[in-house]
RNA sequence: GGAGACGUAGCUCAAUUGGUUAGAGUACCGGACUGUCGAUCCGGUGGUUGCGGGUUCGAGUCCCGUCGUCUUCGCCA
């Protein structure tokens, strides 16, 4: 070994000791007649002390190799902020084995740098000793998650990479076939289908790492590929998924944040959660819930009000606690941020002296204002907004406003974790573009028991085994009970306008095996980007992964995607169609054959 | 595909709102210092203001286009 310690490990009790370390050179604080030295590796820092003859060796940033004593250091001169405070080595020889070009950024962990300069150099951004926390988390929080499903008799299995192209959820990343002129591989959306057909194999518990591949644009919380714990359970129930869940979450929190959690985690229908806080993944670790105001506006007089309620609008409402103050500007600010949910605008009512105040008062009745103001339960100075329109986007709209004002005002919690499942999602949605239903998780999930019988009656209502997991407003998983019945099967793709010849040609290998007897499963699939970065707090997915894209698909730090050589374009058939100045001659998006 | 913000020294930012030679911190280079803790002190180098047009006596600043990064809508079964 080039090194007999680490950066990091050194103690007092080491004084005396001959030792060789390796490590880059980092902040030299050089004295004329010898200096300091914090070498550094992934384990921490370390002081070296140089003398006289060995200083001028001395390069920032180099890798070297060293040998020195260990010595303790004089009470006055201990660095209690520092995990090897209480020594320094004193060096008696060093070598460069690697020499550094001047860094275009300082690798301290309070750096404010662009961060595309991060990622174009992410290899010296890990070198911060925050980027190595973030990684040696997420690898620590992997490992706690394979032993809580080790401990539950699960088996980690791989799925295939290349798969077979399916048209239906995100838009596939696809892959040619050399060897088959004209056919593609797809790159995986989901393991989905093939750990449906690992129940039917018989391997009745299952989870994996699994990459997932998305080829639609990113954001803060999404990557084109991002990793997944994907579960699968067979001859289950919906509660059953719940407490594996549970355990692998108690496992990781307690063994990697030493947090203990509570379990069950309490359960939440859709219908109440879009009612109380106007979004499926509800952050519950504040309050500002959503107040129904429509039935005390109803006689208010006020025309805006009674107009939309003649047209079946929602009007709900919410209470930004000590806001009353707000300018005209500032709550012009708010109505902007939900202009990007469709939202009109804003109706504002300052709370004082026990009343409602505000230009809107004197367009209503007296009773009304009352009864509203019976109705928010607000205190004094604080501010009631309401949002007047189609329910979804009155929802939508506030549920957005309240994580932002929650997060503007400082009514969020720190260091707390708040798990709940959100269950009875609906099965179908209407889809206005293709003017039909369309499955809201997708076609395997399974109705709820009481709408077996009749699910094609009223698509809109049916409710199914179909929920998701959800910590502090992140949706952290998505799950269902699949459809283990070839016939229930038959129907839903029928219901969803799909023909039995295109569901064959689509899914054929996955409905053939299931005529072969198949257990009743579910599970769950969870993103394990988001799970790592809500658990250190973070805000962008970026920041827990070791090699993110831009969010417009770009590798900044190998320069892909690439134009590939005309050979390579030849033995696979392909040819790329120059993008044409008319767009209208143009408008297949698709540049490859 | 749409919207917004940003782009000035290697890095992070400033430039009195269109005014003369574009500044500061940090990094880098040189010097001083016998106990520092991302040392300190003194001095110095460093700029095609992302790129291309335009308006103007004059543009970092205004206009148009373009490229890049971030955020967001759409999209993400």
């Amino acid at each position: 070994m080039l090194r007999t310690h680490t950066c990091g490990e050194l103690r007092k009790e080491h004084a005396g000791s001959e030792v060789t370390l390796s490590g880059w050179i980092r902040s030299i604080r050089d004295h004329n007649h010898f200096a300091f030295v914090n070498l550094t590796d992934r384990y921490g820092f370390c002081q070296v002390y140089f003398d006289e003859n060995l200083k001028p060796q001395l390069e920032k940033e180099a890798y070297v190799q060293l040998k020195g004593e260990v010595k303790a250091r004089p009470e006055k001169e201990i660095n209690p902020n520092m995990a090897t405070g209480e020594i320094e080595v004193i060096c008696k020889e060093m070598k460069i084995l690697s020499r550094s070009k001047v860094l275009p950024f300082e690798l301290f962990d309070k750096i404010d740098v662009k961060e595309e300069t991060r990622l174009k150099y992410r290899f010296l951004d890990m070198r911060r000793p925050q980027m190595i926390e973030r990684l040696t988390m997420r690898s620590k929080i992997a490992s706690a998650i394979r032993k809580a499903f080790e401990e539950m008799s699960f088996l980690e299995v791989e799925t295939p990479v290349l798969v077979r192209s399916t048209p239906e959820g995100s838009r596939d990343f696809v892959v040619p076939s050399r060897v088959h002129h004209g056919k593609f591989y797809a790159l995986p959306q989901s393991p989905q289908l093939y750990k449906q057909m690992l129940m039917i194999g018989g391997l009745d518990r299952y989870y994996q790492f699994a990459r997932c591949f998305r080829d639609e644009d990113a954001r803060r919380d999404r990557q084109l590929v991002h990793t997944q714990v994907d579960v699968e359970m067979a001859t289950t129930q919906q509660e059953d998924v719940f407490r594996a869940v549970e355990h692998v979450m108690k496992t990781i929190f307690s063994d990697v944040l030493d947090v203990e959690l509570k379990t069950p985690f309490p359960t939440y229908t859709y219908d109440e959660v879009m009612a109380r806080f106007g979004i499926d993944k509800p952050d519950m670790r504040f309050g500002m819930e959503l107040i129904d105001c429509g039935e005390a506006v109803s006689e208010s007089g006020f025309v805006l009000f009674e107009n939309a309620l003649k047209d079946g609008a929602t009007i709900k409402g919410i209470v930004a606690p000590g806001c009353a103050a707000y300018s005209r500007k500032q709550v012009s600010k708010l109505e902007k941020y939900i202009h990007q949910f469709q939202a009109k605008g804003l109706v504002a009512f300052k709370v004082k002296d026990g009343k409602l105040e505000g230009s809107p008062v004197k367009k209503m009745s007296e009773e009304s204002v009352q009864k509203l103001y019976e109705k928010a339960a607000a205190q004094d100075g604080d501010l009631l907004l309401l949002c007047v329109g189609k329910s979804d986007i009155v929802h939508r709209s506030l549920g957005e406003l309240r994580n932002y004002l929650a997060r503007e005002l400082n009514l969020i919690p720190e260091g707390e974790y708040n798990f709940l499942w959100v269950i009875d999602f609906p099965l179908f949605e209407w889809d206005e573009e293709a003017n039909s239903w369309t499955p809201m998780h997708h076609m395997f999930s399974m109705p709820k028991d009481e709408f077996i019988e009749n699910f094609e009656e009223n698509p809109g209502d049916v409710k199914a085994q179909l929920y998701d997991l959800v910590l502090n407003g992140v949706e952290l998983g998505s799950g269902s009970i699949r459809i283990s019945y070839p016939e229930i099967q038959k129907r839903v793709m029928n219901l969803v306008g799909m023909s039995e010849e295109e569901a064959q040609k689509k899914f054929g290998f996955l409905l053939d095996a299931y005529q072969y007897a198949s257990p009743p499963h579910g599970g769950i699939g969870m993103g394990f980007d988001n799970l790592v970065m809500t658990m250190l707090q973070l805000e962008n997915i970026r920041e827990v992964i070791a090699y993110p894209n831009a969010s417009n698909g770009m590798f900044l730090y190998d320069g892909s995607p690439t134009p590939i050589e005309c050979e390579q374009l030849d033995e696979l058939h392909l040819n790329v169609v120059e993008k044409e100045e008319d767009e209208e001659a143009n408008n297949e998006k698709s540049s490859e054959e």
